[in-house]
DNA sequence: GCTTGACTTCGAGCGCACTCCAAGGCGAAT
DNA sequence: ATTCGCCTTGGAGTGCGCTCGAAGTCAAGC
């Protein structure tokens, strides 16, 4: 249960283990994930919750670098929760404004198929 | 009106001058833009309406590559339509997806954008 | 006639986020 | 003991979408 191969973990965050490899060398998870005795890592469940959170930041746009920071502030501890906030709440602003532009440039192009669709199907 | 410098395409799409002539050279406008005798760019309006529907599709996370053959299909004319709008339709699907993944994503971040709110402004 | 500034082309360069490769180690199974 | 499979590292390579630089042209203004 609470120790995973890197394929296991792999498996399971959804990503490969090139990418979890990488996100280690490049500083996005808490500290380097243990080994076996084997020098295989072993992922715990805190890591793949943490890997999740990454994930979430990742799939909503936020770049490595900025992924990087916040888990360099994590990983401070206690006592400067209220910049990470601030970086939580910029990348909210930032997703949302994307959301709203994505939303309206989607409408307009549902407004094309629906005339392409009109096309095909006249009207009787 | 009908005939804009490059300069002043760029400033009605957003886009660069740059970038539009990255477009041109890739295929991804419906043929060249007109010259003017010095061999300068004249973007028509016509020239800007399709511009601004490769923008919306780009914005929408459409690949280069996409655009390229939507493009294609409309330059070849009428016959096509039924091509045309399964690709639109294959692409809305995609970013629909892609809309409610952000969307999933983003509501978690707010639940941890709450812990960290509930952590400054202690409860009374 | 010279300078200025906006344009031209071609091709190289860049930033991002992976993605892959080569060479090797370890442990279990045949 | 050798094969197999999964893992290790360091570093190179890839794909995408621009972005930039160098060298040159052209028209207008002084």
């Amino acid at each position: 249960m609470t120790s995973l191969s890197i394929a296991e973990a792999a498996e399971q965050t959804g990503l490969t283990a090139h990418t979890l490899r990488y996100y280690e060398r490049d500083g996005l998870l808490l500290h380097s994930v243990e080994r076996a005795s084997s020098g295989h890592r072993r992922y715990t469940d805190d890591d793949l919750r943490w890997i999740e959170m990454v994930t979430r930041l990742r799939s909503t746009g936020m770049p490595i670098r900025d992924v990087r920071r916040y888990a360099a502030l994590v990983r401070e501890g206690d006592g400067n929760e209220a910049e990470r906030l601030a970086l939580l709440l910029a990348h909210r602003e930032v997703v949302e404004r994307q959301l709203a532009e994505v939303t309206s440039h989607l409408r307009a192009i549902d407004y094309k198929i629906a005339l392409y669709e009109g096309k095909l199907t006249p009207a009787e």
